[in-house]
RNA sequence: GCCCAGAUAGCUCAGUUGGUAGAGCAGCGGACUGAAAAUCCGCGUGUCGCUGGUUCGAUUCCGGCUCUGGGCA
């Protein structure tokens, strides 16, 4: 019953969160923690679609423009960011409001899921990887059978990145990660916590979404990703595989036309929306929240009375 | 007007020596617990342009028509 309360705001991309996570906001005395892997970087305003300071409109705003892109970022640097920030807002008397579309370090922050202190081993993964391309991706998961037989089986031995997370995290603990999967899933949550996902009509969805990416274009995209790339950031590192950099990227290396690569963000972007949807409907608990044709007053005032019958708000 | 080529899944096309068809992309579904805007897996019925003919049987062969490219006038 000393359930701290959270309030968590997602939804595929394009859906149309930042908007609706000021308005709630400000009703509720809240302040935002930002759940997204792109919007963390500083220089990558219009492709992340950040909120701008205007936007913002006074809300305190955690976890936006706090790394470089040359930095690596993960769930864990995340969470324990996150974590900071519940800190702080909780000290303030606010609400905190965790608002963006990457569901895996939402989960992370709501379940409490536990990481080790090791840290990413850069070394031990290259290695991996090339093994996996000199002996193929079957032998390296045979070597992950051999040592975790349970995992290998969840993992399709194609998905090397993840047979070489597990491979990793055996050779680091010489624990196995599916043990560790498992003991993590019957996690329950520590908070208190409504987890809205805001959703369209997909035809809908996808016309904002080609609609957005029109709009970056005209902000500036291209000039955003030049200054990137004159700053000496490249396609390598984490930040700049974010939709929009990666494909924009390869257009100034002359490996596709502007036309490719607009084209390319659009059916990326549209693909990564799905994704989004596949992970959140199946996570627990979750209150769907279908904006089509809704004003914003009339959507907040559906959040606003599922933020009282569960004691986050007062009535 | 004439000649040639084409018309097959939403798109680009393959194919059927006559037994009603299959790839890529799109689209749809799924997985995910320290790279997650990443990574990976699964799903293919559509008047085979229209219309006659030949045939037990035509999307496939023949004729006509329509449309689209290209060429000649």
């Amino acid at each position: 019953m000393n359930k701290k309360p959270l309030v968590i705001l997602t939804g595929p991309t394009a859906a149309g969160k930042t908007a609706l996570s000021i308005g709630l906001a400000k009703r509720i005395n809240g302040a935002i923690i930002s759940a997204d892997s792109m919007q963390v970087y500083r220089h990558m305003d219009i492709g992340s679609a950040k909120v701008t300071p205007e936007e913002m409109d006074g809300v305190p705003h955690y976890l936006i423009d706090v790394l470089e892109p040359s930095e690596e970022f993960s769930v864990h640097t995340f969470k324990q960011m996150a974590e900071a920030a519940l800190e702080d807002i909780y000290e303030k008397g606010m609400i905190p409001i965790v608002v963006g579309g990457t569901g895996f370090y939402i989960q992370a922050l709501l379940y409490d899921i536990q990481f080790t202190d090791t840290d990413t081993d850069t070394e031990y993964r290259e290695k991996m990887e090339k093994l996996a391309e000199s002996n193929g991706a079957d032998w390296l998961h045979e070597q992950l059978r051999a040592v975790d037989p349970e995992a290998a089986e969840q993992i399709h031995a194609n998905n090397v990145k993840r047979v070489i997370r597990a491979l990793e995290y055996f050779h680091q603990t010489g624990q196995k990660i599916s043990e560790h999967n498992e003991t993590e899933r019957q996690r329950t949550s520590p908070y208190n916590y409504v987890y809205f996902v805001l959703n369209r009509d997909r035809a809908e969805l996808y016309r904002r979404i080609d609609y957005r990416v029109d709009k970056m274009l005209e902000r500036g995209l291209l000039d955003e990703v030049k200054a990137l790339k004159e700053m000496g950031y490249t396609r390598d590192m984490v930040a700049m595989k974010g939709l929009g950099y990666k494909e924009v990227l390869d257009y100034f290396s002359g490996e596709i036309t502007l036309e490719e690569a607009i084209y390319r963000v659009k059916r990326d972007s549209r693909h990564f929306a799905k994704r989004q949807l596949t992970w959140f409907r199946r996570e627990r608990d979750v209150t769907w929240v279908d904006l089509d044709g809704r004003g914003e007053d009339d959507v907040l005032e559906d959040l606003l009375d599922l933020l009282r019958l569960k004691g986050i708000t007062k009535q």
